[in-house]
This record gives structure tokens, C-alpha cells and sequence, in this order.
DNA sequence: TCCCGCCACTAAACCGGTTTAGGTGTGAGG
DNA sequence: CCTCACACCTAAACCGGTTTAGTGGCGGGA
């Protein structure tokens, strides 16, 4: 059956087409009896107007992209995803655009990416995510012109839309519950450094234990993967003085951690504490259940996206507010041990 | 800066639109050098074919929709996707194709998704993950004449194109690596039965053992959850007779009731086996290393966009070859308990 | 009574490609 | 010398919407 057009909807309405699509974009210059008529017979046609048309005509793209630029392997375990999308989703589809996904490789490819995006104008904006601190892309899209929202931590300069959870009070939470459980020896495993995400969590980690007067315990960096994790862990536990505690700038690592700890007869808590971050669904499920923070990804995905439309559409930015990090207390944190 | 329209071209190059068109979609009825000239204007102004236009006139959209319809809790933890769309977006992006992603909480939104994406003419063909036994989803595909490509194990009818490794072997080779190892009670944590992929590691562990002539063990049905692989788990341990081998259906039930043992006090291998199935970066970094099945998803992602490029495109299907899921044997099985 | 302005609407141009129906120039065949 | 076919290219229609310029009718003020 071949699908119906504006032309025949105006046909039956009797109206030019013209008149439809003011009724559609519900646009002045139509009395209210020939707007209903009109919307009428669309709905008995099933007609609904063509995105494709749409694009072409009023020059948007109406859909915006995300390229996940990690390779696969470390994409495969990644939480966060899934969940930032759904978020994501749900607000771009109230506003009649599609989300577009791009994954490569390399960084490399990740600024063709964008280019690509950009100049076939697939896309009318972009997510920014797992920035590096001194990252390109930024300038990149700013050159390109294309609205771009950053996913993650708040930047140094403000007056790029970011939008994300900060993650200092989440870190913050764990730091202060492992002191009030008074351990002094609190070691963190950090993601990479070069990452706004993996730095911002070190140095929540680093600020929490100075303003407590607490000494800096050891900081090994990691990349955020398992086997990262348990290498980090290794090394901390092998030092001649090892932590009792260790914040882990993700729960990947920390599960990593916590299987390391077993490996070597360590009990968890009772000789060593460890959080995670991001509360993934297994952190309740391993041995012990993990002490983690959680955050509202999808609340975060549909604040990211209604921003991204709010760019583009070069509305107002209307205020996100979201949640902060909760920490959620379990088994894999407990009393320093007193020896 | 305004982007240069194939109009552009045409007038640097001295000749029609028309002849701009064939030269980019190398058409017969220009002279080599006329064609060779026109690409080289094109290359120098930087042009490239808007898809927006194309899309319009060629009537294709262009892209092809994914549909997640899991809940956002259980999509969370799933690594099958983001390692399949990395092979799919590989093999979109060479044919100019752009991968759309929908996430929707119910089921019943699905077909709404199906609905729409087709309807809105956003998307020339879909992927169908996580199929139903007796699925309407097909039916509803075929009635909107959307091509699809189901993605999973093979289905009863053949003549719907699927493209999945059959989890047959891998199932087949874990319970064969249990069986060597002189199991005799190997009991099997499913996931949904209602899912072909539930149904049929199911039916592969079941098959596999009725051809070695040994009797089934207890079969729990779950929803590849950790909740619901760790209360499985605790089922399978309070049965007066608890088996001394569990072959779960996913990693991550697996590694819920590898811990769950872990708080029992039982201890993996030595009085019970553990294989789990899809080889997540975790199964290695667990304690003990679990026993998973990997198979190759980026593969499979790349061989599924192929088969659905072929079947828009109405081309022959080349043959896919997919190697089959192979068993990742690590530290959670070990020899059956002697008593 | 005439003119002006406004409302409701239509006709046509436009977005940037593809595609089809010609149109021109050249060489071969009769 | 005329015709015909063919190779090469152009002009214009088309995809399905949006948008702008313009038209007809009607009420109100002078």
C-alpha cells in the first residue's frame, strides 16, 4: 500500500497543502474550524507527516548522534551506556527526533566521526562523552558549529554545556564513610588521568581526605577495565605498608579488587574496605555485596538530551537538577582493623 | 559557512546537476574524463551528497532502526549490545547507512517502535533482538513490510532471514567439559523460557546430556538477572540432593550464584562447578575465573548488518560464517566431588 | 460609496538530490 | 548526401514537506 502524503490530506480536506502544514506546526492563519477539519481527516488517513521530507525542507537533520569512541572491549562491560541512552531516548522521541550511534575504534576516527556527522548533516547536535581534560573535541565542534552537549563532570570553563553528575559528593560519601569507620590508610585506584571523569573521581578522593586532615593514601592509576583493577590492586596490596581501604574509581575495578583480595586470603571488610562507583547491578551480587555509589543515569540521559534540543533549537537552557550520587552502604566496607 | 550543494559542483565543474549525479553514483553515460573531472571539482570543493536529499528522492531513509526493549535494570548490565552495534556500525557506515536506536521500557511499546520507525519512513529495515517464542514481532514486520533481520539462534522457520551463533555448541561444550570431569548432577539455571535464546540453551543443555546418557539435573527457569541467578542458586543448594555442577545460561547469573556459594561456604570447583556463558570482561576477574562460552559478537553485529543491507537492497544473501561459540575454560570447574 | 486593512487561505518557490525524457554532435552505412 | 544510431550531456519533473508572496472577501471608517 503506498503510504499517504500531505497531497492527500489537503485533497480530502479540500484544502491546499499549504493550509496542512499550518495546521500541523499548529501556526497562525487558520480558523480553529478548518485546523480541526484538517487534523481530522489527517487522523482518518493515518497520515503523519514525513521526517525525511521534513528534514529536507526545513534544513534539520532531527536527530542527534553519540559516538562511543572507547574500543569494544572496554565498551563491553560498560553500565553506563545503557541505561544514559534509554534516558536519552525517552526525551527525543516526545520531540520527534531519532538518536543516531555511531562506535569506533580509534579517537582518531572519533573526530572523522564528527566531521562526517556534521558536514552530511546527519545529525543537528551531539553527545560529548568521556572527555579528556585538554580534549579536542570541543574545539572541533565548535568549529564545526555543531551544538554539542558534554556528557560528565563540569568542566573549568562553565560555558560549555555539560551536563552531569558531578561525582565529587559520591566519592566524597565514600571517603567520609570509610574515615567514620576510621581507617586512615585510604588508597584509591583511579580510571586514566587524561579523562575528566577518571581526574574529577581522583581528586574528590584527594580533596575529602584533605579536608578531613587525613594523609593521602597511595593512588595508583588504572583505566577503568577488570584487569586494570586487579593489577592496581596487586600493587597496593604488595606495598610494605598496604591500605585498609580502597576507593575504586569504578565498580569493574572494584569487583576486580574485591576477587584479588579473595585470592590472597585478605578478608573484605575485615581486613581491607572497598567501595565502587556506578552501582552496577552485580556490585549487590559478589562476595561481599559491594559498597558502590549510585547515580540517576537515565534521569541524567533525559536531562542531557533536553538540553541538546534546548541548543539546537537555541532555546533558553532550562535549570537540570539532578539528584546527587548516593552512596549505597554494603557489605565490602567495615571497621579499619585495629592492629 | 554555507555547505556547497551539488549545484555548486555542477556550475565549477560546467555541467548539469543531473551529470553530477551520475558521475557520483558512477551511472553509465559520461565520458571518463568528464566523470573523472566532476569528482575531482567535488573533491576540491569538499562535497559530498547530502543523505537528507537523497533520502528524499531515492525514497530510502537510509538507516536502520535497533530496538532495545528490556527494561533499563536488566539492559544495564548487558554487554551483548555494545560489543553488536560496534560490528554493525562497521559495516553501515561503508555503505553510507546510519544505525537509529530506540530504547522502550515495555513490550507492548516495541511494537509501537516497529510501528512508528517504519511508518515515519525513519529507517529501511530493523534489527529483532531478544525473540519470543511464538513472537509477534515477525508477523507484525512482515505485515508492515519492514525487512528484518532477526538476530539470535536460529528459528524454527527458516525462511526468515536470522543471522545468530547457534548456542547450541557452546552450552553443548560446557556440559561435555562437566561431563569429562565426571559431573553426574549438572543442573542448569536458565534464562526466560519464553525467549528462543532462554529456550534454547535450555534445550541445548538438555540435549547434550540425554545424548550422554546421563539423566537431567534440576532445571531452574530465571530471567538472566543476578537477583534471579542468585535465587536460582540458592534453590538448586537446598534441594535435599544439590547437584555438583551448575551450567548458567549468562555471566552474570553465573557470577550472583558463584557468590552465592561464597557465602554458603562452598567452595567452587571443589564441591561445585560453575560455567557461565558470554564470556564478559568480569569472568575472568572473579574469584575463581569463571568457565564462560565467548563467542565472536562483533562478528555476528557486522554479519547481521551485511544479511540486512542485502535483503533492503532485494540482493542475494551471501553465506555467513560465523564461528561457532567457543568454551573459555578458567577455574570454576574442576573434577566432581569423590563422596 | 469608496477605500483600507485584515483574515483565511492558495499558488508557487524552495530544500538538494535522482531520474527520465529529450537534444546535440559525430561516425558509419546505404 | 542523407539517414540513423549511439554516446554524451542537459532540462525539467519529482520526492514530500515548509515557507513566502499574493489573492479574494468582508467589515469598518471617512
Amino acid at each position: 500500500m503506498p503510504r499517504h502524503t500531505i497531497n492527500d490530506v489537503a485533497r480530502a480536506a479540500g484544502v491546499s497543502k499549504g493550509a496542512v502544514s499550518l495546521a500541523f506546526n499548529n501556526r497562525p492563519g487558520l480558523s480553529p474550524a478548518t485546523r480541526e477539519r484538517i487534523l481530522a481527516t489527517a487522523r482518518e488517513l493515518g497520515w503523519t507527516p514525513s521526517p525525511r521530507a521534513r528534514a529536507l525542507s526545513v534544513s534539520r537533520a532531527l536527530a542527534v548522534g553519540l559516538v562511543m569512541a572507547r574500543p569494544p572491549e572496554t565498551l563491553r562491560a560498560d553500565p553506563f551506556f545503557p541505561s544514559f541512552i534509554a534516558g536519552v531516548e525517552s526525551e527525543l522521541s516526545k520531540h520527534g527526533y531519532a538518536l543516531l550511534l555511531q562506535v569506533v575504534d580509534e579517537h582518531d576516527d572519533e573526530d572523522q566521526s564528527y566531521r562526517r556527522l556534521s558536514n552530511e548533516g546527519r545529525v543537528d547536535g551531539v553527545f560529548v562523552t568521556d572527555l579528556f581534560v585538554d580534549d579536542v573535541r570541543p574545539a572541533l565542534l565548535a568549529e564545526l558549529g555543531l551544538p554539542a552537549v558534554i556528557v560528565g563532570p563540569a568542566l573549568p570553563e562553565p560555558y560549555w554545556p555539560a551536563v552531569g553528575v558531578d561525582d565529587k559528593p559520591g566519592i566524597a560519601a565514600a571517603v567520609a564513610h570509610l574515615l567514620e569507620l576510621g581507617h586512615t590508610r585510604i588508597a584509591h585506584v583511579a580510571g586514566p588521568l587524561e579523562m575528566v571523569h577518571g581526574c574529577s573521581r581522583r581528586d574528590a578522593w584527594s580533596a575529602t581526605l584533605a579536608e578531613a586532615g587525613v594523609p593521602e593514601g597511595p593512588c595508583i592509576e588504572a583505566d577503568f577495565s577488570a584487569e586494570a583493577g586487579a593489577a592496581a590492586t596487586r600493587n597496593l596490596l604488595d606495598l610494605p605498608e598496604p591500605p585498609t581501604a580502597i576507593v575504586y574509581a569504578s565498580d569493574l575495578m572494584a569487583i576486580a579488587g574485591l576477587s584479588v583480595a579473595a585470592s590472597r586470603g585478605i578478608d573484605v571488610p575485615g581486613q581491607l574496605s572497598i567501595t565502587g562507583y556506578e552501582d552496577t547491578e552485580l556490585a549487590a551480587h559478589v562476595q561481599p555485596p559491594l559498597t558502590s555509589v549510585a547515580s540517576d543515569v537515565i534521569g541524567w540521559g533525559r536531562a542531557a538530551a533536553r538540553r541538546l534540543l534546548e541548543l539546537i533549537d537555541q532555546r533558553e537552557a532550562t535549570p537540570v537538577d539532578l539528584p546527587p550520587p548516593a552512596l549505597v552502604v554494603r557489605r565490602s566496607t567495615g571497621p579499619a582493623p585495629t592492629n
